[in-house]
DNA sequence: ACATTGTTGTAGCACTTGCTACAAGTGACA
DNA sequence: TGTCACTTGTAGCAAGTGCTACAACAATGT
């Protein structure tokens, strides 16, 4: 095994931690026993902390917009049906632990973090796009914006246990 | 002076620390250095680090409603008006702070904090009614929703960078 | 056979974390 | 004056943080 695949495998097994337990029990010692391997060995295939969990957090996003690929309407769809059909994924037990770390990233982000940052946006950004690919509309940008603003706001909700608050405002009954 | 009062001086000073510097930067040290005492006295006045914050917590959310009361129209307005002012108003530096730690309280109750998870609620309700209360509309609870919605939404995209998406969705162009 | 290069374990450093044991000071009240 | 509760400083503990020095091992090419 070349020493590109060990680390490929290892950044699997990181990810799979953080998505489980979230970037603030992702310190160096237990990503190690996840990964079935040590901190010395961590900082020698990444160098650095924060580098590690820049790529930690591009491969879940890697993985995620694979996920949405396939959660992906063969055709687009009209506003109102693509953000139900979004909000329903969204809090889907497979995709939340997604917007868990998404969330977490936000706020490292807004606390000053500059590779969460960095990446936050990237994924935001990357998000939008796939929205807008999605839709069907004569103002797509505004539209997209509007989805992703709403979409956004009912995962913050729903991390405080407000979920109902997002039922009344999107009138889903389930 | 009395006890009481030393406490709520504290108090006052830790929450401006967690104001300016974020949960994640509020262990016990740099918050007795902000009020200008030992760690040892804060665990004297409030026993365990979880009450402390969540006390601070409690009073970051005192604070953030004496504010929002000076905020307020002197009379109901429609969705689009208060939408229009609320989001300025939470994009305000001297809003931001609170959004902020907000966030930071989204995210930790989403990572299974039992304290931040109560208190994030909490006030996330009480910011849902005071809302619903400035609101002109014939059905304020839905309208409240979308409204609490749609600004969390922009407080979390505006946090990692993507605040032009918000000035799209919202149709705003300062 | 040898040297070189890449890989890994052991052990540790300096620092921060929440929290505590212990004693000394401080005041009020008998 | 003594004593008794309230308040506070000093010092430290055990655990965890990112990171590193050093040595040992393996593979590789000459």
């Amino acid at each position: 095994m070349t020493s590109d695949e060990k680390r490929a495998l290892i950044l699997d097994k990181l990810a799979d931690h953080v998505l489980a337990h979230g970037l603030s029990a992702s310190s160096l010692r237990p990503l190690a026993k996840a990964a079935g391997t040590s901190d010395r060995m961590l900082l020698y295939y990444f160098t650095d902390k924060s580098a590690l969990i820049a790529e930690v957090l591009q491969h879940i996003a890697a993985r995620m917009v694979i996920a949405m690929e396939g959660a992906a309407a063969p055709q687009p769809l009209p506003y109102d049906v693509l953000l139900a059909r979004l909000s329903a994924a969204l809090s889907d037990p497979g995709f939340a632990p997604y917007m868990r770390v998404f969330l977490e990233v936000a706020s490292g982000a807004a606390n000053g973090d500059a590779t969460l940052s960095q990446i936050g946006e990237a994924i935001g950004r990357g998000f939008l796009d796939w929205g807008k690919a999605q839709l069907q509309s004569d103002t797509p940008d505004i539209d997209a914006a509007r989805l992703m603003v709403t979409l956004e706001g009912t995962v913050f909700l729903r991390a405080i246990g407000m979920g109902d608050v997002c039922r009344t405002a999107l009138g889903t009954t389930e």
